[in-house]
DNA sequence: AACGCGACCTGCGAGC
DNA sequence: TGCTCGCAGGTCGCGT
């Protein structure tokens, strides 16, 4: 469910209600969404309740708070280590259906509803942090913050903290990253022996990019998704990468992709950006783009890596023969 | 290195 | 009405 703009479209929607604030206390209801906190649920719990959130970060699509701990923070001081810096973090990863949410004390649980984090109180800010996850592949664990080879986290919000949550640290940045390097991106991309759209959805070639967005920014580029990665000229990747940044950054303005109360912000609402889809779900519809230039071309949907692929066949040519 | 496939899950709509 | 099937924004790990 969630691609780039919508885990950033809550990690926004986060920061300014859980900046600062101790985590009081943690109920697991479901030890499912902590499956991959391998050291268990009271490990798990004993990590955070005490700890306050640093920040809240986020590459590509996973998402992470660091912790400051302040009994850590004395351990550090005493072992010579700056105090207060954070040695682990709270990661999540929203999976297909993962949701934050801040709602208050009194609202009823949802019916999804994995894991309960009770905030320091703060005035008119709600007193929870649910994670709310109905297929259960998203999840949350702890995660040490490790040194990274690349510069820092990234995101939008560049992190003052040269640390990475150590489960991210395999991901690349994403094109909304001020960091990102196309020059980087490209020559990693012309040593691939692929197609375009199986290396844009390649989180460690570049990050954040999922079926929906892959799809819009191939539409938006006229590229074909089979089209051999080792074939394609710069302007040409310049050109997909361009309209991936682009497609995410008007899908960030409007909200993010909704078709369902499924992906929601923290506060509850969804996203309008379905409605600006040029490609993804619209199956047998008219091809916008050749519409305007009069030309009758429909939509067209194929199975591709187990899931559906939307092109247009009229202004997205099919490769032939491997011949660019 | 690359790829295909299954696993991990619940719920919805279509068709019978 | 109830059943089965296919489908859904993602990631990981296995075998070939």
């Amino acid at each position: 469910m969630p691609e780039l703009p919508e885990v950033e479209v809550v990690r926004r929607g986060l920061v300014s209600w859980v900046r600062g604030r101790t985590i009081e206390r943690v109920e697991v209801l479901d030890q499912r969404s902590i499956r991959r906190h391998a050291l268990g649920t009271e490990d798990f719990v004993g990590n955070l309740e005490g700890a306050t959130v640093a920040d809240v970060v986020r590459r590509g699509k996973f998402l992470w708070m660091p912790l400051l701990d302040t009994s850590v923070g004395r351990d550090a001081a005493a072992a010579g280590r700056p105090a207060g810096r954070p040695q682990v973090a709270l990661m999540a990863h929203l999976g297909m259906s993962g949701q934050l949410l801040m709602q208050d004390r009194n609202v009823p649980d949802e019916k999804h509803l994995k894991v309960r984090i009770r905030l320091s109180p703060r005035d008119g800010m709600p007193e929870q942090l649910r994670f709310v996850d109905q297929r259960i592949f998203g999840g949350l664990f702890v995660t040490a913050m490790v040194p990274t080879d690349d510069g820092g986290p990234g995101g939008l919000a560049e992190s003052p903290l040269p640390l990475i949550a150590e489960e991210a640290a395999h991901i690349a940045r994403d094109p909304l990253d001020p960091a990102f390097s196309f020059d980087l991106f490209y020559r990693r991309l012309r040593k691939r022996k692929t197609g375009l759209k199986r290396a844009l959805l390649d989180q460690g070639l570049v990050s954040g990019i999922g079926n929906i967005y892959a799809d819009e920014a191939l539409w938006r580029a006229r590229l074909h998704y089979a089209r051999p990665t080792d074939t394609l000229r710069r302007t040409e990747a310049e050109r997909v990468l361009g309209s991936a940044r682009e497609v995410m950054l008007d899908a960030l303005a409007a909200g993010g992709t909704s078709f369902d109360s499924l992906y929601v912000n923290v506060n509850g609402a969804s996203g309008y950006f379905d409605r600006s889809l040029n490609a993804y779900g619209r199956e047998g519809q008219p091809c916008k783009r050749c519409a305007a230039a009069g030309i009758h071309a429909f939509i067209r949907r194929e199975q591709f890596m187990n899931r559906s692929s939307y092109t247009c066949p009229v202004c997205q040519t099919r490769p032939r023969n491997g011949r660019w």
